[in-house]
RNA sequence: GGAGGCGUCGCCUAGUCCGGUCUAUGGCGCCCGCCUGCUAAGCGGGUUUGGGUCUUAAAGCCCAUCGCGAGUUCAAAUCUCGCCGCCUCCGCCA
């Protein structure tokens, strides 16, 4: 939720966030008409209540004729109030409604455009050449067939399509993708976690998942649970309506969950292999922080996924993501795309997305600070998504005979192996 | 899945049967002050949270808030219904 202080001080400010982000403007005006019809209502149904209170307060005290006539005039004054207070909650509604469709305010200095419009920040890594190597490529689902460690046509026989079994070595890969970000993650402080992948819908809600993106989401109507697409949901709604000690911050979080994605509207995109699927495993990085240190913070997200990246050793780029193309929550949003050398292209492993207050404020995430209580900032990225890290690793790691050499930061969580190969 | 118990302002707790003087009691903790070689003790005051209003600011004032929601009533911590959470027991189960 986007501060209401902002909206009745400064509405040019969330118009000029909302045209950034491509969506509607008009909603401003038709917000501040409802927090006017609000605050409206809260007034009136306050002084009615006073007045009613203090009418009780006679009533218990007095007695015969007096109390009577007393009655008579309470009796109405009830009915007044009960309206007063229906129509402040109904305004309420209102106001809430539409608050909850207005994305978190854009930085000005975000790119403006949409999916197309990211801007290229650093490039990192050697690319291969395997031409002058005097082999072709192969790509991630061949190189997993070769090795046994990849599994899809069993993953659709008992699942469907976009499932996969990781068998054999490729099981004993993702098992040190997770102790190596763990070890990356606990080194710089970072709290481990193991969160539920089923949530409330307060927690969706909350985290801005409900909102544009919900149909890539799946429910379980039976339970009225979600499972998540993301540890940052469960991470994120840990501390709801708590108020945390402003003197503990940053509060940060490194959570291994499963990450479930409908991929509703992407029938036929990056259908070959593991690349889009409906169910990976991800750690992912949570951070609580006071609104002042949020960018900071935020580097410093970026900073740890380059750092695993880096020790991986998969040339990649740093992208801003433009402000049509962050989700309801981001302020801003970096992206690491690794190089795909059978796909000519980066694609993306890892993404960054500094939500300052808004999901905080949803879902009432606050500290004690010097100058009174408010919600924190909230911030997450990812530290490894393994289906992506494993293709960008089989593929860029890969050798003539089919072999992949291993990065040396990956060797001590596979027992010292230097290489997986065909058995 | 079944049966029972519980949920009060940081923690503990009084109040709920029998609705109004509850503006929610007391203790602990915490904060401020006094006293005091220092510390402790003692004494006095303060201490739910959220919103609004006023103010340079503070204080003040108003409304809501006794797990959440609905209902009954002129009036609900208190009565009724629904829900949620925790605990105990039974059943089932990795």
């Amino acid at each position: 939720m986007i501060d209401v202080k902002v909206l009745r001080t400064d509405p040019d400010r969330v118009r000029a966030s909302q045209r950034a982000r491509g969506e509607s403007v008009a909603l401003v005006d038709e917000l501040l008409a409802a927090e006017e019809a609000r605050r409206g209502a809260i007034t009136r149904f306050e002084e009615l209540r006073a007045e009613q209170k203090g009418l009780g307060k006679q009533v218990a005290r007095a007695s015969g004729d007096e109390r009577t006539a007393l009655l008579a005039r309470t009796k109405e004054l009830a009915e007044e109030v009960k309206k007063a207070e229906a129509g402040s909650g109904a305004a309420a509604t209102t106001f809430d409604a539409l608050v909850k469709q207005v994305g978190n305010l854009v930085f000005p200095d975000v790119p403006e455009g949409g999916e197309d419009d990211y801007v290229v920040l650093e490039t990192h890594g050697e690319r291969r050449d395997f031409a002058a190597e005097g082999f072709a490529p192969r790509d991630h689902l061949e190189l997993g067939q070769l090795l046994g460690a990849i599994d899809v046509e069993r993953g659709a026989k008992v699942s469907g399509s976009r499932f996969y079994y990781l068998t054999g070595q490729g099981a004993e890969l993702e098992l040190a993708l997770i102790n190596l970000a763990m070890s990356l993650a606990l080194r710089n402080g970072f709290i481990p976690m193991i969160p539920p992948a089923l949530v409330k819908p307060s927690a969706m809600e909350g985290t801005g998942f409900l909102g544009q993106a919900a149909q890539d989401v799946y429910h379980l109507e039976e339970d009225d649970l979600y499972l998540v697409g993301t540890a940052e949901v469960p991470l994120a709604a840990y501390h709801s309506d708590e108020v945390l000690d402003a003197a503990a911050l940053p509060l940060r979080y490194a959570g291994y969950s499963p990450s479930y994605r409908r991929e509703a509207g992407s029938y036929g995109k990056d259908t070959r292999g593991i690349f889009r699927v409906h169910w990976f495993d991800k750690v992912e990085m949570f951070v609580f922080c006071a609104p002042e240190d949020a960018a900071e913070e935020h580097q410093r997200l970026l900073g740890w996924e380059k750092e695993f990246i880096d020790a991986l050793e998969i040339p990649y780029q740093v992208l801003e993501l433009a402000a049509g193309d962050l989700g309801l929550s981001a302020a801003r949003k970096y992206d690491c795309y690794g190089w795909l050398p059978t796909q000519d292209r980066y694609r993306e492993i890892t993404s960054t997305s500094n939500c300052t207050e808004f999901q905080a404020r949803r879902l009432n995430v606050r500290a004690r600070f010097d100058g009174g209580t408010g919600p924190v900032a909230t911030l997450n990225g990812t530290l490894c998504a393994m289906t992506r890290t494993i293709i960008m690793i089989l593929e860029n790691h890969q050798q003539a005979d089919g072999s992949v050499r291993l990065p040396e930061a990956l060797r001590p969580f596979l027992g010292g192996r230097e290489a997986l190969v065909a058995r």
